[in-house]
DNA sequence: ATAGGTGCAAAGCATTTGCAGCAGC
DNA sequence: GCTGCTGCAAATGCTTTGCACCTAT
């Protein structure tokens, strides 16, 4: 059977963090949140359940520009996000049309098990001005 | 006036390097590619190089999964790629449809200066089997 | 009881930076 | 000759790993 992780303080206090905040967090960002908190939780354990989550696909990873991942809770169904670049705000979109657009020119190219990534980075209309 | 770089041999080899290869190079990639060429350039002055073309437009970069930013040659115009998971070979394809959905997006959620990134990742004819 | 989770410290890696010497212009 | 370029070594910063202890089942 899968078993599943096993239901832990700290896990509890990751996924209840996640759930509090709307904006991509990286997991030092989070480990410092769980600190104000009070939820203390080890560094290393944010890194492992975090990785865990997304490769569960419980929860969104997006690998900014400077190479540091950021996570964010999942809504289950396949989407993008607008994120903006001020206040790390996110907005979750879906553009079928995309989606086969990218379908199309993988079977043009002859490509095959295709995926894609695609994010829209802007500023929100608080940050805009 | 924009005086622009200096012209060296280093910056040459660099640049001549992009010219021969078709699929995206990390910087560590690009550094033993030279040396086995026998141009050898150091690793930081690949590292400098590559990030002042980058910010220069003057070549593609991609940020992979792991974090590591890879480089390629590029056309000039804005586009997107089709990247084989397999040896890393790229084509190059343009979506204004896509280009369009992402500034509808945008504007409904009053988002301003927006930038996306969009990168296909799948097996090309060759590697799919 | 026992397999899996936790966390500290240390290691790994890609990338950047300090600084002394070298080379375009 | 002055300024920017180069490159070695050291530092930085995110992330992973080794290992001994702890805990949910």
């Amino acid at each position: 059977m899968t078993a599943g992780p096993r239901s832990t303080r700290q896990r509890t206090a990751v996924a209840s963090a996640l759930g509090d905040v709307d904006d991509f967090r990286s997991s030092q960002e989070l480990h410092e949140f769980l600190r104000e908190r009070g939820e203390s939780v080890g560094l290393t354990t944010v890194y492992r359940t975090l990785r865990t989550m997304a490769d569960a696909g419980e929860v969104d990873v997006i690998v900014r520009e400077d190479g540091e991942s950021v996570y964010r809770r999942c809504s289950g169904t396949h989407h993008h996000h607008l994120v903006c670049r001020g206040c790390g705000a996110a907005v979750e979109i879906e553009g079928p049309a995309v989606e086969q657009w990218a379908d199309a020119m993988a079977a043009l190219h002859g490509y095959t098990q295709v995926s894609h990534t695609l994010e829209l980075f802007g500023l929100c209309g608080h940050c805009g001005s």
